[in-house]
RNA sequence: GGCCCCUUCGUCUAAUCGGUUAGGACACCAGCCUUUCAAGCUGGCAGCAGGGGUUCGAAUCCCCUAGGGGUCACCA
């Protein structure tokens, strides 16, 4: 058996969006499940488009995903020698040629296509054009392109693991460009010359490459390599069914992550589009990814496009949230205070102490980490608005104020402030009063939050301190003597 | 338009060689639990794109139609 190695190679014009990512995991995956190699390489044969910030975000996701490479990064422009060497290889072993049509002459041949409502196919005006009548032209300093010479009939098959083997009708394959006249090489051929001389041994990538796949064979068969096998994985689509874009929202990793997301959820959510680990009964859809390792197949990849879904990615990441080391959530979950005002730049330990105190108490509720921040401003601030629902509902009742102030004062009397020791002073003070202790719970649930659920009160209480809660529940007794029923 | 791929609940999916009341998850609805809100538990709603074959029997195999997606550049 040949060594595993496949390769992740994403062209550095965007952000890393959910596809691709998706298609690295799949990589990593049968990387690892094959104790295999993960080669990353960036493509950016592409000189206009291409950025170098963007390979700094691409990695940087990557990272954070968890997805780590064996080899890499690999730069295309860094082995533009490489093509040009296989490119006069080809030229001189006659598989290539150079061609000397204009782009203007190009393009009105396939506009002239596009009015006769057919397909356009390079005509091959520069087939029988070999290297001496060239001479004349390249003297004027006309520089010419590279094609490739393709067969003119037969076919082309391309092996795939999850598609089984698809035909392509050599009729339909023109001699296309390998190298641009600016002496940059086209995306399928440096891209198979890569993957040949990387020693790839499975081409694991998105659908959307599988009509490109036979000019690859072509490439890698004229220069003498044995193929790769392929696999392409489904599409992820937008909610509505087309294809990813900036309009639909929230798409790349980054954006995901700063909206609060886990990565482990995000992996978790990916890794089931498109694959499925047999779906047993009963059995949990919360996979890590070192399991995920253990399960992993092309197999039980599917073939069909997948739309995705941020409701059941928050859910999962609801999942997550609740079950993640509380030190690393902490860690995670601090940008997202920060920016709320809850905590400083560089918090002390005491505050860090009381953060993960807070998220403790929060994070049942929570199901992303803007979520924790925002569900757990009551900790951080005394100005807040009491919410109309509650409010109607907790503190409407005639005797509501007097309830307040009496358990303000009782709480005042207390020297510890634990939870078990408040709950106990209610609890008292229902018997005494024959209250049920929901009328009591909530108003001061209500007068300390402003809120009409969350936490268990008595864990509020005891994080907040005596003198917060008993002030808030002070005000709203005011407040409530003061408004006019 | 040519070529290629695809088609099971709203969404993600399962159903190894054709025989299942077509299963699970999210979302939604209801109930239970609870000081509240979540979570959790229980139950419910909901699907084989359509039409022909083949077969004793088809979600599963074949053909056609429809729909969706991809690709056809000196983009990747």
């Amino acid at each position: 058996m040949t060594k595993v190695r496949v390769r992740f190679a994403p062209s550095p014009t965007g952000e890393l969006h959910i596809g691709g990512a998706r298609t690295a995991l799949f990589n990593y995956l049968f990387a690892r499940r094959n104790s295999g190699t993960f080669v990353l390489r960036i493509d950016d044969t592409d000189l206009e488009r291409s950025k170098e910030e963007y390979t700094e975000k691409l990695m940087e996701a990557l990272q954070w995903l968890g997805l780590e490479w064996d080899e890499g990064p690999f730069y295309q422009s860094n082995r533009l020698n490489e093509y040009i060497s296989e490119v006069n290889r080809l030229v001189a072993e006659k598989k290539a040629y150079r061609c000397y049509c204009s782009v203007d002459e190009l393009a009105a041949g396939r506009e002239l296509a596009r009015k006769e409502n057919r397909a356009y196919l390079y005509p091959g005006t520069c087939r029988q054009h070999f290297p001496e009548e060239d001479d004349h032209r390249s003297k004027a300093g006309i520089k010419p392109a590279i094609r490739l010479l393709t067969p003119e009939d037969g076919e082309t098959i391309v092996y795939d693991l999850i598609r089984g083997e698809v035909h392509f009708d050599n009729r339909g394959l023109d001699d296309f460009i390998i190298l641009k006249s600016n002496g940059q090489p086209t995306y399928n051929f440096a891209s198979v010359v890569d993957d040949l001389q990387l020693k790839i041994s499975h081409v694991i990538r998105a659908e959307e490459h599988l009509s490109n796949t036979p000019r690859q064979v072509l490439c890698a068969m004229a220069l003498g390599y044995q193929l790769p096998t392929y696999a392409h994985v489904p599409m992820i689509l937008a909610p509505d069914r087309s294809k990813l874009s900036k309009r639909h929202g929230a798409t790349s990793v980054e954006e995901f992550r700063n909206l609060g997301f886990l990565p482990e959820a995000l992996i978790n959510y990916m890794a089931l589009l498109g694959w499925s680990p047999g779906a047993e009964d009963g059995v949990s859809e919360l996979i890590g990814i070192e399991h995920m390792i253990e399960l992993f197949s092309l197999a039980r990849v599917g073939k069909t496009a997948a739309v995705y879904d941020t409701d059941k990615l928050t859910w999962m990441n609801g999942q997550y949230l609740r079950e993640y080391d509380l030190d690393r959530l902490a860690e995670a979950a601090r940008p997202f205070f920060i920016k709320h005002g809850f905590l400083r730049e560089n918090p002390g330990e005491m505050e860090l102490h009381f953060l993960k105190a807070v998220i403790a108490v929060v994070r049942e509720r929570a199901k992303t980490l803007i979520e924790l921040a925002e569900k757990s401003f009551y900790f951080y601030s005394d100005d807040f608005a009491y919410d109309q629902k509650a409010l109607d509902k907790a503190f409407k009742n005639k005797g509501v104020a007097a309830i307040l102030l009496d358990i303000a004062g009782l709480l005042k009397a207390l020297n510890t402030f634990d939870q078990n020791v408040t709950e106990t002073v209610f609890n008292e003070y229902c018997a005494k009063n024959n209250i049920s202790p929901g009328k009591v719970i909530q108003p001061v649930r209500l007068a300390i939050t402003g809120l009409g659920g969350g936490p268990g009160l008595f864990e509020i209480m005891e994080l907040l301190g005596p003198a917060r809660t008993i002030r808030r529940i002070q005000q709203a007794a005011a407040s409530i003597r003061n408004t006019p029923q």
